[in-house]
DNA sequence: CCAACCGGGGTCTGCCATAGTA
DNA sequence: TACTATGGCAGACCCCGGTTGG
């Protein structure tokens, strides 16, 4: 009673800011599916001069709920002209699966068309999502990074077909569950543009003189889930450049891009010949040949994702201790701290008395933890 | 005990363009 | 013709620790 109570007290308040819309009760879920908000004045309705008026029972509600009003229409202003949308319906399906209040809001005002979904069409999505995750929670979490990879498709049937799809190129579950919560659009796609991706890298691998596509494509989407939300002539420019770039054979380079370079071909346009350009020009102006500056790339590939900026501090702040240049290139990991621990650590370091030029430089990119224990070791 | 070697984990959305559709 | 569904784009590391070998 004392719920209700309240509830009513809030029914009023709302009612003296927003207006006579009375929202349902929440928190019940036999509710759930009985909600579709047809307005109670149909269609588009038009001021003196044509123009269409957005419906104000719509941005009431939307308001009520704390939907961020100017970014939604901003992004999708067709929602806003609509007879019929199922904000009440989204707000209690999502709020049954464990989402907040404010989660709901930033769904919405990020991805409006979201509450032009019907329930059983959300229902469908969602029980399909849970054939993969294990948890309503995490599928919250997705839509919560990602509203837009859930909703942009209301085609469920695609949906399933998607996943009988990457099922039949041999994923596992887990690696679908992997898929769809590092790259949830992979299943918004349409099969066909999957299809499309698979078989550019079964053609690869064939192309390269290996003889198992199967197990390589396997291989590439386990090692970069993010492959399929990459367009095709975005993977294959990428390809491409490895090729051109480093003089590699067949089974050298599927090597790479199904291992350590996987992530190599997400990189946007000409990206990677960028940052190689960069990473050769600063190693060749202290004096590396361009063998050795090949080598060192690729024994650490994931140095390409490096922009110049980033990847010439870094240089530079080591060269500024006497590090040598050889050093360096033998020691590749080491740049893959960041600019802050590279100072911090070589500061402390010094304190310590621990001369960089003459002792390993490893330890700048060793965990927090074992780095943190030798430095105590070093100060005695 | 120590460090080298190496692989893994997190994460990658939000916007724009456009063909298709009702 | 307004709106939807879908494709494509830019963007750009850092950290951890198990295992192994000395």
């Amino acid at each position: 009673m004392t719920i209700m109570a309240s509830r009513n007290l809030w029914c009023m308040r709302t009612n003296f800011l927003f207006g006579s819309r009375c929202w349902m009760i929440p928190f019940s879920v036999e509710f759930l599916f009985k909600s579709v908000s047809l307005r109670h004045f149909s269609g588009k309705c038009h001021n003196g001069d044509g123009q269409p008026l957005e419906n104000e029972d719509l941005l009431n509600n939307l308001l009520m709920m704390g939907v961020d009003i100017d970014m939604a229409r901003k992004r999708q202003p067709g929602v806003f002209n609509r007879m019929v949308t199922n904000e009440q319906d989204l707000k209690m399906f999502l709020l049954s699966k464990g989402a907040s209040k404010e989660v709901i809001a930033s769904i919405i005002s990020r991805y409006p068309r979201a509450i032009t979904r019907t329930p059983d069409s959300l229902s469908k999505r969602w029980d399909i999502w849970r054939k993969i995750m294990t948890s309503d929670l995490e599928i919250v979490h997705i839509l919560e990074r990602s509203p837009e990879s859930f909703f942009r498709s209301d085609n469920n049937l695609n949906l399933e077909n998607n996943i009988k799809f990457l099922y039949s190129v041999g994923l596992t579950r887990k690696c679908l569950c992997r898929l769809l919560t590092s790259a949830p659009r992979t299943f918004s796609n349409s099969l066909e543009l999957n299809k499309q991706m698979v078989k550019l890298l079964q053609e690869v691998c064939l192309s390269l003189g290996h003889n198992d596509p199967a197990e390589f494509v396997r291989k590439i989407i386990s090692k970069n889930p993010f492959i399929l939300i990459q367009s095709t002539k975005r993977v294959k420019a990428n390809i491409e450049f490895l090729q051109s770039t480093f003089n590699l054979n067949g089974e050298e380079l599927l090597v790479l891009i199904c291992g350590p370079g996987a992530e190599i071909l997400d990189l946007s346009n000409d990206c990677a010949k960028r940052n190689y350009t960069n990473i050769k020009e600063k190693l060749f102006s202290l004096g590396c040949t361009e063998e050795e500056v090949q080598k060192f790339v690729l024994s650490y590939p994931d140095m390409i994702f490096l922009t110049e900026k980033k990847f010439n501090a870094k240089i530079d702040c080591l060269i500024e201790e006497k590090i040598s240049i050889s050093q360096i290139i033998e020691n590749p990991r080491v740049l893959d701290s960041s600019i802050s621990t590279l100072q911090s650590r070589i500061k402390e370091l010094i304190h310590a008395g621990y001369d960089l030029r003459t002792s390993n430089i490893n330890l700048l990119s060793w965990s927090q933890k074992r780095y943190k224990a030798k430095l105590k070791k070093l100060n005695g």
